[in-house]
DNA sequence: ATAAACAGCTATATAATATAGCAATTAGTC
DNA sequence: GACTAATTGCTATATTATATAGCTGTTTAT
């Protein structure tokens, strides 16, 4: 038997419990040809009709750089309009293709999101949410 | 004021509570020259001497594809030796310099877990632990 | 009017992963 | 003992999310 230097790393087990959320999202989202980031800009788009992609990068924190080959990928899929809003920006809104994407999005995390509220087990979700936040805050520079 | 569809996601905020922790400990490993996975297989080596690095990557959830470069790297850079248990196998341990470098890791990882454990809160170490292993076994497929 | 900040973008690099496939070795079964 | 199956280490390559540097044009602030 191998000693597991890892057993009660807080930040190891952290990681593993996220790392298996992601993949099995990913795979979720493959039957939408969607990938997470994507999937995520997509919501934030549905919730703020109107809002430019400098402002989704603000949100979910993606670089600009990243965010337009992002936004670009989205729109030749035709999921989002872009109607300039003044010299340099767009404002973004999904259209109703990309409505009825954001609706099986919203279905897949809504199962995830169960999945993950079946194993706080006793743990109220509030104080989860509250702890989350806690550590993402302090350990970000 | 822009709505937030992650605010009170579980799964999005456990996600960004995880790579916040990684890209901080990225930067503190960094001066040590290692990447953060680098790291963590030196850890299980130096825990395990005489491992075969088949066994790292089951611990590890490595692929072998992706445990060849890695071990070659820490190979090259002279913190581990490698000596042959069998016609294909190598049993893997630290050298001095190698455990001079797990010293460096084990008080970076030391102080990242002062920092999550003060994030805790009233949260007991042991019910975040088990949540997490929940959270992770019940995830991965 | 001019400087600074901002938005969107290209090009490129890095880290962690994945799959496919292969050669050599070892283990299991008849 | 022979044969098959599994294991080990590996190469080559692709994908995803991320990063930096730098550019152009637009808008804002002094």
């Amino acid at each position: 038997m191998k000693a597991d230097p890892f057993k009660n790393n807080l930040g190891y087990n952290l990681r593993r419990a996220s790392t298996a959320g992601m993949s099995r999202l990913a795979g979720q989202f493959a039957a939408l040809d969607l990938r997470p980031t994507e999937a995520s800009v997509l919501l934030v788009i549905e919730a703020n009709p109107g809002i430019r992609q400098s402002e989704v990068g603000r949100m979910l924190d993606i670089r600009s750089a990243n965010m337009a080959p992002l936004i670009g990928r989205l729109d030749d899929r035709g999921l989002i309009e872009r109607e300039p809003v003044d010299g340099r920006s767009h404002g973004l809104s999904v259209n109703a293709s990309g409505a009825e994407t954001v609706a099986a999005i919203k279905t897949e995390i809504e199962s995830h999101e169960a999945l993950i509220r079946n194993a706080l087990g006793d743990l109220p979700e509030e104080v989860f949410m509250a702890v989350m936040k806690r550590i993402w805050k302090q350990l970000e520079e």
